[in-house]
DNA sequence: GTGAAAGCGCTAACAC
DNA sequence: GTGTTAGCGCTTTCAC
């Protein structure tokens, strides 16, 4: 079972630079009380045999790991590789090493991530979980000795959290859509089991019902988060009695459902239906026409998140922090007056 | 320094169970020579504590740690994620945890994470790295017990791949672009540090010779790999005085460049333009007309270098083995006979 | 300033 | 079958 190790230790560099261990461990961690012409030597020593420390044998001593975890729900949407990259920008600077595992949306499976990173004793996790009610999940977080939410809510975690404000951004939406005509706008959403849908939902009845239009559960789709969800809602959306002009697709994988479910039925946009996206993609940038998007700074959004847990890796006790990062609406032009009123 | 850990230990396991604390490790290992009614005390008591293993020190004794690192060349790149995902896929069964780092293209970081890596002993690593050529790149993939190249060609490092056969693919695609017609045909492929691009780049050349058609250097353009850099270049191949009417990009990056940058001079396609995809993401899924693309399953790729590690892992003095997976070309409606074909 | 020695939590000989 | 013990490589008292 055991395999073996061809790995330098200090008792090798001890040998070569001709002192003692603890000499040696002093000398290549900057501490105070070793001669300049002794450190020389051992530096010199060490490099010469190429020496690496072995993490898991200080770490059993000091406790720390020098690694931080993000997990994240799916790895196959490539906002969070802006997110993954950010954090790990802030945090390489400092000496901590990102190590990135993925849920595949899959609670049980998330929770043996989480374990795996917890026995690994990393120094801390970001974490964007699958399932915001998941049995336990409280528990898991807390067995870190620092942890951040992205975008999720877990009170009884009582971790730091960066969270976007998703009710800016698709209230902005609504009313320009409003604003152009629109009576019956669909909002198709992920999982109300995360925090963005669930904003999102609330969001969508509180300024359906202000603004006036319909406001009906058929216009408002919650489902999983895969592009065939966003297909089939879509499709199904479009096939009430009553279909909307309008429809908004509350993340990037539902947008592509959302795209590929009106290309299939060949709706010209914005002629035959407005559409608007949440998150800019590589879609939603280049398509013609522009698309209406709803943005956020995902490159911020992995900077704060990463930033929280240095500042709550440094002081482990201090009272759980929020930090609330906007989402804003813009106008491109997928958006257009109803069909009807466009008919008159 | 030494931050305190309330972790339970096998001790206290032991004493709550009121057996040594070897016979805890044998019970909770499957290890035979253990009543089952001592072994159910000792489970009960374990999962009273909810007693953890510390990987730490369990890897301090066995040399092993359970988990594999992936270092990615560029995590926004959407397509490591399916690799990532077959990868976790195939792993996590057997025990195995994946941790993904990324370099950001940037080869003195990446030998930092593998540093990293190294140092946190990984089991393995499967690595696609920033640029074949970086100084003492093999040397640190030779410090892993077990290694696996994606996509790269590094000989001198002795060690297991998982290639693309991207020349089929490629080579289909010219053979169908002069089929149509077109006789100057542009390749925008990435840095040549970078097996995929250099094998693209010599298929162009040896493709075009053959089929008798322009082969001249400023049509084939060799950069970097960002959405900038294709769109550079595509400006600068349809300002030439003889422009290619046929434009493929190697790869999704350079893709959506090209994209953008037709998109901005107004040019139509396949009217105007002829153009092809290698790789296909969400943009040539779904676009209208569909668009051309040189295809490869990821999944299989992901699949096949995480199998690829478990053997080496399992048998380390094997002799390195290349497994080559196929490119397939697929013509859609983004090709179509060259402009001045067309009006006559 | 430097060395000797203890011990982090665990596994694997080796006793019994 | 079970307990005792010796380290894995490192940091950190504590002597000197």
């Amino acid at each position: 079972m055991a395999r073996p190790r061809k790995t330098v230790t200090l008792k090798e560099v001890a040998r070569e630079a001709g002192v003692s261990i603890s000499t040696v461990s002093r000398a290549l961690n900057d501490q105070p009380f070793v001669r300049d012409e002794v450190r020389d030597r051992v530096l010199t020593a060490s490099k010469a045999l190429s020496y690496r420390p072995d993490v898991a044998a200080r770490s059993m001593r000091t406790g720390t790991t020098g690694a931080v975890g993000l997990v994240v729900s799916d790895i196959s949407n490539p906002l969070f590789a802006a997110i993954a990259k950010a954090a790990d920008e802030t945090l390489s600077p400092r000496g901590y090493a990102l190590m990135i595992a993925n849920s595949s949306n899959d609670a049980s499976h998330e929770a043996e991530l989480m374990r795996a990173f917890q026995q690994r004793r990393l120094d801390g996790l970001i974490i964007a979980a699958a399932d915001e009610g998941a049995a336990g999940l409280a528990e898991r977080i807390a067995d870190f000795q620092a942890a951040v939410l992205l975008d999720r809510d877990v009170p009884e975690a009582q971790a730091d959290s960066v969270l976007s404000d998703h009710r800016t951004g698709l209230t902005d939406a609504l009313q320009h859509l409003v604003d152009l005509g629109h009576e019956r706008i669909a909002l198709i959403t992920g999982t109300a089991s995360q925090r963005g849908s669930r904003v999102r939902i609330q969001t969508y009845f509180d300024a359906c019902r202000r603004l006036k239009v319909a406001c009906e559960p058929a216009l408002c789709r919650s489902e999983q988060m895969t592009v065939d969800d966003g297909y089939q809602s879509v499709s199904e959306v479009l096939d009430l009695p009553e279909p909307p002009t309008a429809i908004i697709a509350g993340n990037n994988q539902l947008f592509a459902g959302l795209f590929a479910a009106i290309r299939d039925r060949g709706l010209r946009i914005p002629e035959d239906l407005s559409i608007v996206a949440c998150e800019e993609t590589e879609l939603t940038a280049l398509h013609r026409p522009p698309l209406d998007v709803v943005r956020r700074d995902l490159a911020e959004l992995g900077r704060a998140a990463a930033e929280l847990l240095l500042e709550r890796i440094d002081e482990p006790t201090r009272a759980p922090r929020q930090i609330l990062l906007p989402t804003v609406f813009e106008a491109r032009a997928s958006s257009d007056r109803p069909p009807a009123e466009l008919a008159a």
